[in-house]
DNA sequence: GGGAATATTCCC
DNA sequence: GGGAATATTCCC
């Protein structure tokens, strides 16, 4: 199940992106974090946990949770900004009776899935906020020549990124190649030596 | 000068935005609260003030400022994050000698000015720096409009056509790592084989 | 100085 | 639960 080995080995780690993605975001390296050493504590009463099977965690007392544990690791101490990320991030709140939240790459033991969550991406829609907002002042203020230009602004500023992206899988294609040429090359001469060796 | 009672009888401040609008953002309000509360206090060495004519302010100990200040108005001590946010709402650095920051509406004694500073955005206004006349009244020609669209259309034209090459590139790439994977787990078999026939 | 990703807040 | 504005961080 897990191709972390060859992922590292062939440096295919989170493709296209930049270095510090690499590491989990810090919102899902300090939640787990927080988890392990919760387990650790010797409050009175759980304030937090991962549930019995280890595949979500438990807020037991969302109160004592946001004044003393979220503040220790984030910049604030609500509750709400909490779950505001953990629904960013795709986890789903699983029981009404309790504050239980699950997301299959997140369970006990297994920091090394982290790296696979992601936050949901808002569309990258043909039309900029800027332009949704407020169409009704831009049709009265711009020309449909200038409108015309900002989505051939954006157009332009998309293809940019686009094309940055198609470098970097490139790149790392070329990357992969010339291991792959370099394990073949390695495991040929391995190969002839076990064989002269049996001759 | 102050429109802010007609803006708030006829609650069209800030518009088609949210109410949370019609007062200046917090960014604004506390670096302004900052600067008024500094005045009372009693360091040993002034760390940020009003400059002397009231229509800048000066971080005199950018180092006393970040430890001491910053982390009692903002959720950090960085004074790179500050910085970060005067240029985000158009602040400029006025002085090579020392931290003094400036922007039109941001005055001593002038607290209702700070609802007319607003964000830059992120989208380019209309056109990126590099093709910017240089004038602020941005009375463009028709023609040089129309120049300026021939150039957008050129250069789109372009990238998408980069675009093409480029995955077409990828997909050689892909092919020929097929064709390695291929081989190489083919000339394993065939040396496995061989080293079968020897023993 | 600013683009862009992530975090926090506010609001529906 | 999520859209969107603002704040903070990271990077060039």
């Amino acid at each position: 199940m897990c191709d972390d080995a060859l992922e590292l080995n062939l440096g295919l780690g989170n493709k296209g992106q930049s270095p510090r993605h690499r590491c989990p975001p810090p919102f899902l390296l300090k939640t787990y974090e927080l988890l392990e050493e919760e387990e650790k504590e010797k409050h009175s009463t759980k304030i937090v946990s991962w549930n019995s099977q280890g595949n979500a965690f438990v807020v037991w007392s969302p109160a004592e949770f946001s004044d003393l544990t979220l503040p220790r690791y984030f910049k604030h101490n609500n509750f709400s900004s909490f779950i505001r990320q953990l629904n960013t991030y795709g986890f789903r709140k699983i029981s009404s009776k309790r504050w239980e939240f699950k997301h299959e790459k997140f369970q006990r033991g297994c920091r090394h899935m982290l790296i696979e969550i992601s936050r949901k991406k808002c569309e990258p829609s043909v039309f900029p906020a800027y332009l949704k907002s407020s169409s009704e002042e831009n049709a009265m203020t711009c020309s449909s020549e200038e409108n015309n230009q900002q989505l051939l602004m954006e157009e332009n500023k998309n293809l940019k990124k686009e094309r940055l992206e198609l470098q970097m899988q490139i790149a790392e294609c070329k990357a992969l190649e010339m291991k792959l040429l370099a394990y073949l090359s390695q495991s040929m001469d391995n190969h002839q030596n076990k064989i002269r060796r049996l001759c």
